[in-house]
DNA sequence: TGTACATCAGTGAACGCGCGTTCACTGATGTAC
DNA sequence: TGTACATCAGTGAACGCGCGTTCACTGATGTAC
């Protein structure tokens, strides 16, 4: 059954370079079985949290051999890092999503919130991965990528903001701190239950979080030390 | 040295007792072990995070055999609850005192998310067990009741800065929970690693945060449903 | 005061478990001749 | 077209590990008589 699976999966990957146009690669397997181990990982951790999940689980689910994941990443941790690596992805895809139905700056801003605060409650251990599992010194460069992908996509937003006279001129990375700070701390407050909400009546409170930081933010006194 | 150890605990027991003009218990170890298993527990919790942390290890290094703990927790996760519940005592009492040197409401309530803030970067990891560690419908209530108590802190700012006009008069809560989304979330990115800060430059910005919340949430429009 | 007994917080041996990782291997594929 | 060979993503056995938890026990203490 194992090498069933194992000729399905080559069968696809050169379907898949052939509608594509590439070239298949060399060997049979290949980068396929490396996304495959991906979509699995991100399941699985979605489903028992990071702590419960394994590289074994990963492979046996993956209908994989115990080994084989280490072919494509290092270690638990390396697979890790490509899990939060690609939730920053999927994360920055869902607001530039959210962001696209925005009638201008201002509204543009609400949604990234949105989308934000949607990825958060839809996938809360992925989430977990991203930003709790890693030591600050330990973050992979393709994470750290990754993220600053995420966090340009708010930056944009204050920076148009800013354009349209919705905010003033001054660093706009103040402000986008000021509002990921204020949107990730509520997503993590709904995630962990400690808010009186349920995932609809949380969406509807982010509203009145964005209104109060547009007003915070318009209405700022002048700062301490810039940032770097 | 097992038995000394015991025997050193007995004796500090009973002086304990003695000092607090209290009736020794009836057997010599009794609820002085859970304490140090607790105090132990939440050093451990510090220094290697929970996902590393082991009974086997609190045992260890309290100095006491692997299953002395079942005598005065029921498992693993029971351990964990009430380290998540001592550390909302720690983060009320923290948050209490950085008030206590406040002139006024509103600056009582900067220096209580002071002291959230202070309170996280000190303990990062057991800010995970109070936050991220249980889901929702697992949380002790021990832990929840602990946790409202650290909330009615909050609230309590919040009423007083009514009471002195800083903020208009509509539920508390609602201001509550905005204010510790802002706060919370600023501290878990700091933690991350994800904020261009160190310590000391996080709390200077965090003044900035709290300046924006106060503008914000004095010009709250109406809001949608109201909490339950 | 002395003795027998009950209590129960401790002990240490044992169990079963599944993990991450290493190792030598194998066999499907592409390529050179 | 056929054959020999290189490549390398897979395999399965094995290792060492420490965990959480259960079990029957033990021995210090308090208490009843």
């Amino acid at each position: 059954m194992n090498s069933m699976t194992l000729r399905s999966n080559v069968v696809s990957v050169n379907i898949l370079c052939y509608k594509r146009g590439v070239q298949p690669k060399s060997s049979y397997h290949h980068e396929h079985l490396k996304q495959d181990l991906l979509k699995t990982a991100v399941r699985l951790i979605a489903e028992v949290g990071p702590e419960a999940f394994t590289l074994r689980e990963v492979a046996r689910r993956t209908g994989v051999s115990h080994n084989a994941p280490y072919r494509h990443f290092q270690d638990k941790s390396d697979l890790l890092s490509a899990i939060a690596a690609q939730g920053f992805e999927r994360l920055t895809a869902l607001m530039h999503r959210a962001m696209s139905d925005g009638r201008n700056a201002e509204d543009r801003l609400r949604l990234c919130g949105r989308g934000y605060v949607e990825f958060s409650l839809r996938w809360p251990q992925h989430l977990r991965v991203m930003f709790d599992l890693t030591e600050p010194e330990k973050i992979s460069p393709e994470s750290k990528r990754a993220g600053d992908r995420a966090f340009q996509t708010l930056l944009d937003c204050i920076i148009a903001m800013q354009a349209e006279g919705g905010l003033p001129p001054r660093d706009p990375r103040t402000f986008a701190i000021i509002a990921w700070s204020s949107v990730h701390g509520f997503a993590k407050l709904a995630i962990a239950g400690r808010l009186p909400f349920d995932r609809s009546q949380a969406l509807d409170f982010l509203n009145l979080i964005t209104a109060a930081l547009k007003e915070g933010m318009r209405h700022l006194p002048d700062g301490p030390a810039p940032l770097r």
